[in-house]
DNA sequence: GTCGCAAACTTGAATGATTCATATTTAGGT
DNA sequence: ACCTAAATATGAATCATTCAAGTTTGCGAC
């Protein structure tokens, strides 16, 4: 088990919960809190939402999960969080996908004048239409053109 | 009052409300609806917490205000909407600055590979800490080498 | 100018995501 | 096996935001 070792290393005791949750997240894409919940109890039975909170939570403090909150959306988890990657967001259906970084590293861009901060990290989301729902899109759009 | 014309033009109503909203967010820098509230009723005298939720909402969906959400934070609105600009959030005190972007039109970057979305905005935050948190750190962590 | 109606506002309640508090359980070192 | 701090369960609270229903008001039509 490589999440145990991980969470060792972190400073974190194992417990089963943790060890489900790092799995759920790493096979889900980019699931919410509530998809991790129903996840873990999945594969354990009852675990509170709370404690997949507190896990989750844990978790990102310890570096073992990222975490992303796209506007008007819960916060999201997953376990890419070697590389300094950034996400593509559907405006319909909330999807969220990975886009590779340039550079790989954070902060992957600088800011062009940074007004005396000092930046460590670039949080870069793309909105726009998935292919799921662009194609949706066309079949109600195109139609309409009836011969006349 | 420029204002006045730009509601006409988006289709809204003019009312002493969303003049002094458009107002109060103009003069503020970046603020959440609470503060947005505050300032209205230093101008007006009371107004709903409600109908600054509906205004500033008809206002950003009218393209008269941009709404920008720093992951953990409240919505906060500013009335630069037409330049493309990124910002600079601090980590600390969660202050929101300007930056601007490099090509200035929507979006400014593309990603490396779409995955099929229609791409259509950048939304970009740089993390850091801020110029005036970071003396405030510096107050806090040399002093502690004193001479022996 | 005044009429009428939809848009805007008020008041009050509801929702959803997240956190807080406290008691109980459990991991893991001794 | 034992102890203690960390983790979890249970239940309540908080915060931002939205929903719902009734009242007021901007503004185009007459």
């Amino acid at each position: 088990m490589e999440d145990e070792d991980r969470l060792r290393r972190a400073g974190l005791r194992v417990t089963a919960a943790r060890l489900a949750i790092m799995r759920t997240v790493r096979e889900g894409d980019h699931l919410d809190v509530d998809a991790v919940h129903h996840g873990v109890r999945g594969h354990l039975g009852q675990v509170s939402l709370q404690a997949v909170y507190d896990s989750l939570r844990a978790l990102h403090g310890a570096g073992l999960l990222r975490r992303i909150e796209p506007a008007g959306s819960p916060a999201r988890y997953e376990t890419r969080i070697d590389d300094n990657h950034h996400h593509l967001a559907c405006r319909r259906c909330g999807k969220v996908t990975d886009v590779d970084c340039v550079t790989g590293h954070a902060p992957c861009l600088a800011p062009v004048s940074d007004a005396g901060y000092q930046v460590d990290e670039a949080d870069v989301i793309f909105w726009g239409v998935c292919p799921g729902c662009r194609s949706e899109d066309t079949r109600r759009r195109e139609p309409p053109e009836e011969p006349l």
